[in-house]
DNA sequence: ATTATCTATAGATCTATAGATAATGC
DNA sequence: ATTATCTATAGATCTATAGATAATGC
């Protein structure tokens, strides 16, 4: 039995990292607080000293998982050439098809999200926001030009994800991600050349 | 209490319109059997004559819901003018975005089916082609290059629904809308330039 | 003394089934 | 006689709470 107040910190963060990763795959109704709990190696007559209700966990695990998300989306940027390929193949990857856990939380989760309250909504939309002027950074030219171009290969690159999600055979699944990261790049590749003219 | 085979038919149409638009606003989950047994006008006793059991409803509710974006979708090739970007405008309006029960369902279902078996994705799978096989046709031109550039337009559409569902402010989500419009608009224009030329 | 976690349980809800009721359809 | 629907309920599961237990921290 941990007792300490690290020890204490750590199971939330602990029970945080399950939530996450069982939402993500399951939905927000998809486990409940005794599964949830025992995940976390805990039993769950606990979970009251953490979160005030069921409810306050799905809000607080939606910006922890938009937390994770910034960590990894972060280190793209210590990827050197061209950053916005990087990220476009990465992103498209069936790796990331496939470990809906620990992959893009806007793909994950949007549908929830959209039938959540605005707390939920607004820490998606901050992170939307991140992403896009991300891309906008990287495509470069007048700003809002830019903001445009970047919502459009971000729209084109959640989509194909969503897709690929759900085509049963992997290899045709692979195909549609494969003809995607091809096609977005090319996008992009297009959309940086009219900003620079500009 | 009606009793005809009729009437049982008209039931099980009800019941599945009902599941329809609260698994696509609600989730799978989102909803117990009393309560959708409940808004057919039904009591929940009877649901076993109809289907199997809960699951069996779920899958048949994923074919009635393309089934019935099918008929919604056919009605674009009855528009005079450019059917693709008519498409395009009607896709990405505030309408559809506020609409979810009767909106696309490879958007509002789209996660939940990644979460499911081949038979529910199969389902998935048949409606996804073909609207890309008809974005593709719209597109013109040789067609295994046309239907890469309709995955890429396809995809930047559910994608820029996704993410205005999901954005609290209706003025700042609808203005991505906007934007998404003109951007897709554009890119279709120009692959349709692209296809064409060769 | 305080508190992080555990065991036990209340009360609501959910899926599924059993048997009654009131129509249809041969 | 058959059957579409209803009422009633069993058994599982879910959220939330109460009180016990065994540590920490003053």
């Amino acid at each position: 039995m941990g007792h300490s107040r690290i020890e204490k910190s750590e199971s939330h963060d602990r029970i945080l990292d399950v939530a996450v990763a069982q939402f993500k795959t399951r939905g927000f109704n998809g486990i409940g607080l005794a599964e949830l709990m025992e995940r976390a190696g805990l039993t769950h007559g606990g979970f009251y000293k953490h979160f005030a209700s069921r409810d306050a966990l799905v809000v607080e695990s939606v910006s922890h998982a938009f937390a994770q998300d910034r960590v990894i989306f972060s280190r793209v940027d210590k990827v050197a050439g061209d950053r916005l390929a990087a990220h476009i193949d990465q992103y498209l990857s069936t790796a990331h098809r496939d470990e809906m856990a620990r992959g893009c939380s806007m793909v994950a989760l949007g549908a929830e999200i959209s039938r959540s309250g605005d707390d939920v909504k607004n820490v998606y939309e901050e992170y939307f926001q991140l992403r896009r002027d991300w891309l906008a950074k990287e495509l470069g030219g007048p700003k809002v030009q830019a903001e445009r171009h970047a919502l459009t290969i971000m729209s084109a690159m959640l989509g194909a994800l969503s897709i690929a999600r759900a085509i049963p055979d992997p290899a045709q699944s692979g195909a549609i991600l494969e003809t995607a990261r091809k096609e977005v790049k090319a996008l992009a590749r297009q959309l940086r050349g009219e900003l620079r003219a500009e």
